[in-house]
Order: structure tokens, then C-alpha cells, then sequence
DNA sequence: ATAATATATCGTTTTTACCGATATAGGGTT
DNA sequence: AACCCTATATCGGTAAAAACGATATATTAT
């Protein structure tokens, strides 16, 4: 073997951060050490697996064909240590989810995963859609949730479950408790919605499909609660995923209105990468949610 | 990380092997280098990998768990690094077959691999099914072609081709060109069928049942070809793969008999490791065998 | 018993991995 | 353009690791 799992970590840490300093700081050693090591990864095979522009280091191409193997046998070589030193699951779960699925999905989901499997630890990123399958095809990420549909060609995605937007009000508002909205209606309220570029945003903008021009958008905001005190103070109607919604439902503080003319329904997606190592940690994860794949 | 590829091949060596001294002779380094790699690993985690019995060195319960995982890790980083050196197939394909599918199967299949592969190795190992399965329980093998089925905690077997036995005389047998036999014109005639043991005795002595305790069996030959020529000169009926006929038919150097009431079927299968890496070759070689499986 | 065969260990040598220091060089900033 | 900040590569030295040969020890076979 011309080549050491020490090396491999120091190539993967480097294509990682693209910087040898950071990834010898992470690996706790010297940054000559790792200058080193990469030296002699190249060298021992003749390639060169960053391409060095000035004091940058940038993964080569041969470089970029070569990581997901490497991330794949250094997963596998780490699962192995840790077979061998009788640990079950451990290591951090990096998993990466958009707001609202984040906040009311994954949540309760890593309470489960972690009074499951003891000595499991689970790191939540939020981040929209696009942010979260980067995160995945570079190894930062190891599973994805999401609310939209793309194609990558190194990430898989798989349905997950369905979900659907629900348009609200406080229960004083004058339409609560009407009979079921119409497209004159819509036009009429006061809305109060997430911010351009969200999955929210994008399901409701299809939803409303041709008044799209003509609807009074009032506030815009980032965050699902904001939305829901705003709608509560009277501010205007709201439009989120019903799962943030069903708590504030049953305490009556918020009343749903019924919209049946129109398509609020959309689907979220489990992303993953198409080469990366299924550590224990992730194929537990992954059965929860599909546990909770309604 | 704290062990190395080079103390997984020691490790895998000896556990093969079940000899430091050859394991260290294979991996090219004196046998104390050999064993110091071996101790270091064990004390690195504090496991026992090998009961020392005496001077026997044999895998431990532990050992023999972590076996699969272990060859399975090595294969991929023997594959990475086949990735960094920029060759595309190689190493040496260990294909298992039993007698007849390795003469009349395999080896044409050999013949293609080669061509379509160039660089690529293929080593036939010839012996029954049992020991081809043992073989691919161990790692000496990558792949099994046989005609049993088994079941083993380890193994894959997956269904290939079917296959059938055929009953064949010489030309001028005074029962060739007949009518259908009958199970009175089976016991009249003479036998010369493959030993005891092997897969193709076996369906003969499957199709036969009833009729087994009277019938003639006058020679019991290990080759096919030699059957083949016993058959030729007279000495009576032979019973083979059809595979292994074809071209003695066509010839007309042998003529087959008409057996409709009994069944000569059988099927061959696939043997894989459940947990064995795919090597590049393997991939392609399993690819060549489902183009063949008619 | 004795020979043959294997493994473990010891002292030694060689190799390697790593560090700190230093040289080099790009990218901003003034 | 000169300067500083930040990064990488390289060099010499050192400590650790890996390997070797020789030797001690243990088991099996004769």
C-alpha cells in the first residue's frame, strides 16, 4: 500500500477548507506536516491533486474525481476503528434542513434519534434548499432535508413526505369561519408571507398562480413565528406549512380558512449523497424518517 | 486514525494464511516486522484478534467478525489506490467454478473477459461446490459458479442459468435414433456416469430416483471428456450437462437419447460474499455472466 | 529426547512523520 | 510601488515508528 489513511485525511481536510493551515489546525498538526503529507501523496503517484494558483490551493480535476472515494473509504476506515474499539453509534450526524422542517420536523426528530441511541449526537444546520444540497455533495452535510425537488449529479434524492400550506387568520378576522375562500377573496386580504427564495414562498407563489400581480403582499418575513404573531395582531392573513400551524390550531390562538379552488401541496425530499459511506449513526436517521413518512 | 492499511494487510494475511511467518513472507517483510504490526494493532484497541495456541495462530471470535469488514475496507483502499495510479481493471480476478461449468462455461467467458478487458487477469480455480464455497467464505475467491444450492450465513447465491442433463449414446447404439425410453430400457443398459460427490451425479442420481438400487452403472469416470470417449467406444450410455454435448452432437460423434418421463434439470447459481467489496473486475465479470444467463 | 517449526521479543538500524524556522510568493492596502 | 498580512513549500533536526536479524521460547512430530 503507497499510502497512508493519515494522508487521506490530510487530502480530504485540505479539499475541504482549500486552505493546508486550517486543515492542519483540524487534524492537530503542523502545517508543514500537512504541506508534507500532501507532498508525499502526490509524489508516491505521480498526479497532482490540487492545482496551485499562487498561495491557493484549489482540488484539481483529477482531484475532484478522486474525493468521493476518498470520503467514502475514510468513512469506511473510521467505522471500522470504531467496530474495532467496540463503540455503537457515535460521531456527530450532520444533518442539514430548510426552516420550516427544521423547526418542526427535525426537531422532535432528534430528540427521538437521540434518547434511541445514546452517545448519538445530531448537528442541525438550517439552511435553504440550495445551501443544504451543497452542504451534501461536499461531505459537510450527510443527509439533506428539503422542500424542493432539483437535480445534481451526485446526489440522490428520495420522497419523503407530503406537506401542504394552509392559509390562516386570527379568529376575530372577518372571513374566519366563512364559507370557503374564493379567488376575489385572495385578492382582497392583507398577506403576510416568508421571504422570496424560500420553499414556503415558492409553493405559495404556484399556488397563486395568476393573481400573483394583483395580491397585496403587506410583510414579508423571515421566519415562521414572526409570521404567526404578525397574523395574530390582525396584521393580515398568513400562508405557512401546516405542520408550524397545528399547535397554534389547537390552541385557537390562529383559525384555518379553506381555500379549495386551489393546489397548495408539495413534497419534501430526503438528499443524500451518491457515494458517501452509510455510517450506523445515518441508517438509523434515515429509518426514523422514513418511520415518520406519513 | 489510529492503525493502519499496512496493519489491516498483516492482519488479513495471517488470518488467511492462520501463519505469520507466511503472511509475512507474502507481504514482503520479515516475520517479526509481521508480528510487532500485529501486536501493535491489538494494543492500539485493546482487542484480541488471535487466539495463540501454542505456536497456532488462530482468528478469534472477534477476529472473525471483524474479518468482512476488514477485507471489504482493504479492497476498496486497494482500489483507490488503482484510482491514483490511473490504471482502470486489474489484479487478479479468483473465479471458482465446478468441473463442468469451468470447461464449458468459463473458460470461453474467460476467452471474452480478456479481450474486452485488456490488463485484466482471470485464475480459474476447478472444485466442487462445497469447496468453491468455502473458497468465496474466505476471500480466496471473488466469485463461485456452481450447480448446488447451499445456504451459508455469509454467501449470496444468486440464480444464473438453467442447465439440464442429457442421456447420449454412440451412433451405433442399438438404441439411438429409438423411440422414447422407458424406465424398463434404462435398467437394461449400461452406465457410465461421473464419480459420486459431484453436482452432475447428483441430478443423475435426482433424475433416476426409484430406479437407482438397479441400475448398471458400469464405469464411474471424474472427466467428461473421458466419458465422452467411453461412450464413443461403445461401452455404454453416459449421462452429462448438455453443455458439455453440444458440439459432440453437432458432430455426430454422439447421439442423444429421448428421456421424457423424468427430469434432468438443474440450475447453477452464483456464489458471492454478502459483504465482499466489488472490484472493478468483479463488476465486469458479473456483468458477463447475466449477458450469458439464457 | 530430538528435530523441526512457529511465534514473541530484544537490540539495532533505517525510515518516516513531524516540528519549528525560514524562504517564497500572492493579494490587499495605503 | 512599497508594505504588510497571509499561505505554502522547504530545510534541518528530532523523536517515533517500522523493519530487520538474532535469539529465546513454545509446540508438534519423529
Amino acid at each position: 500500500m503507497r499510502y497512508t489513511l493519515r494522508q487521506l485525511e490530510v487530502f480530504l481536510a485540505t479539499a475541504h477548507s482549500e486552505n493546508v493551515s486550517r486543515a492542519a489546525a483540524g487534524l492537530a498538526m503542523s502545517q508543514s506536516a500537512a504541506s508534507g503529507a500532501l507532498r508525499e501523496l502526490e509524489q508516491q503517484f505521480d498526479v497532482q491533486l490540487f492545482d496551485r494558483i499562487g498561495k491557493r490551493l484549489q482540488l484539481s480535476e483529477f482531484g475532484r474525481q478522486l474525493r468521493p472515494a476518498a470520503e467514502d473509504l475514510l468513512a469506511r476506515a473510521r467505522a471500522f476503528e470504531q467496530s474495532l474499539s467496540g463503540e455503537e453509534v457515535s460521531g456527530r450526524l450532520q444533518v442539514g434542513a430548510t426552516l420550516t422542517i427544521g423547526n418542526y420536523l427535525a426537531v422532535p426528530m432528534i430528540a427521538d434519534y437521540r434518547q434511541r441511541y445514546p452517545g448519538a449526537d445530531v448537528a442541525l444546520t438550517v439552511a435553504n434548499t440550495a445551501a443544504i444540497a451543497e452542504g451534501v455533495a461536499n461531505f459537510e452535510l450527510d443527509i439533506g432535508l428539503v422542500e424542493g425537488e432539483f437535480i445534481h449529479p451526485d446526489l440522490h434524492s428520495e420522497h419523503w413526505q407530503g406537506d401542504e400550506l394552509t392559509v390562516f387568520a386570527a379568529p376575530g378576522h372577518p372571513l374566519a369561519g366563512h364559507r370557503a375562500l374564493s379567488d376575489r377573496d385572495l385578492l382582497r386580504l392583507d398577506w403576510i408571507v416568508r421571504e422570496s427564495g424560500s420553499g414556503t414562498r415558492q409553493t405559495f407563489e404556484r399556488a397563486m398562480h395568476g393573481l400573483l400581480p394583483d395580491l397585496r403582499i403587506v410583510l414579508e418575513l423571515q421566519h415562521t413565528e414572526a409570521i404567526k404573531r404578525a397574523v395574530e395582531a390582525g396584521l393580515g392573513v398568513g400562508c405557512l406549512s401546516r405542520i408550524s400551524l397545528v399547535e397554534a390550531f389547537a390552541r385557537g390562538s390562529l383559525v384555518p380558512l379553506r381555500v379549495p379552488g386551489r393546489d397548495f401541496t408539495r413534497e419534501l425530499y430526503i438528499v443524500l449523497h451518491r457515494h458517501k459511506y452509510h455510517t450506523a449513526g445515518l441508517r438509523h436517521w434515515l429509518q426514523l424518517c422514513r418511520e415518520r413518512d406519513h
